[in-house]
DNA sequence: GTGAATTACTTCAGTGATTGAACTGTTTTC
DNA sequence: GAAAACAGTTCAATCACTGAAGTAATTCAC
């Protein structure tokens, strides 16, 4: 997204969003090469990391933004590596908890550890520039809410 | 990502990278949203956005991070709206470049004013924070650069 | 309390993005 | 001037994801 360049009123919010943009991308791609280097797609990655306690599988699909159905195959998939299990939810029979294996602990420990390690972006910056654009984030983030979504 | 939670020598830093991967997930869902109200998928908007310079579709499978038959596929459908148009590259006859028709660039600006109006985030702050915004982001990105792929 | 409507998950068929291999025509290399 | 590398296309196959229909459990209404 470096060609963007459009005309527009407000330069310095298009700069702004450009390079959230930007850094939009690189953190995608970080995720996507860690879930990879972990033999993981990403819905499989998300869905892990999402588990650090029980849930149910709706909820999980509401965290994905997916279907339901979608949940199913990903559980599958995750179920037959041995990361999680299926467990019936003790307050509605209906419902099914996904929750980690150990081995899926591991994996999930060993996921974000690396999406943190090698982040990219923070690691240029100073110890005060790193405060302030945490404060920046915060704030810009306490309205809306972080999107914590997918 | 709210859940995350590992034991990690470095909160701060920790925080920072929850919060921008929020401020990613945030983007990517407005950037899904602007292009699906504009009856683009994902891959065609980017294309759309990438092309305000004709480009060899090789340059446009390297900018997307695809295949080259992929961009093959993606030219076909934006052509066939009349969006673009391929012309023969006039330095190398085996390649084509892409280059938007006035429809094209019509749809490419209203993309873009959307993309920009209406992002998140950015609305929330102050004048002064905004730039105190994009100082930090310059900083960050001076030195890897803007991972601009994608 | 019994039946109807709703909810949680699954199954399965279908769609759409994406890949990889085989092919055509063009350029580069030596 | 032949061989190797390259740009794009075609096509078959794969994989993520959806939507509809089905099963079982829960809630709601009367």
């Amino acid at each position: 997204m470096a060609d963007i360049r459009i005309e527009w009123p407000d330069p310095e919010g298009q700069e702004i969003v450009e390079r959230l943009f930007a850094v939009a991308v690189a953190l995608r791609v970080h995720f996507e090469e860690t879930a990879a280097d972990a033999g993981l797609t990403v819905p499989q990655a998300h869905t892990l990391i999402h588990l650090q306690e029980p849930q149910r599988m709706g909820e999980v699909a509401a965290h994905l933004r997916c279907e339901p159905s979608h949940v199913t195959a990903i559980a599958d998939s995750l179920e037959r590596c041995g990361f999680l299990r299926r467990e019936p939810d003790p307050e509605d029979r209906r419902a099914k908890r996904l929750l980690l294996t150990s081995r899926g602990q591991q994996l999930r420990d060993r996921l974000l550890a690396r999406l943190f390690e090698r982040a990219p972006i923070i690691s240029v910056l100073e110890a005060d520039q790193r405060t302030e654009l945490l404060s920046l984030l915060r704030t810009a983030q306490s309205v809306a809410g972080p999107d914590i979504r997918r």
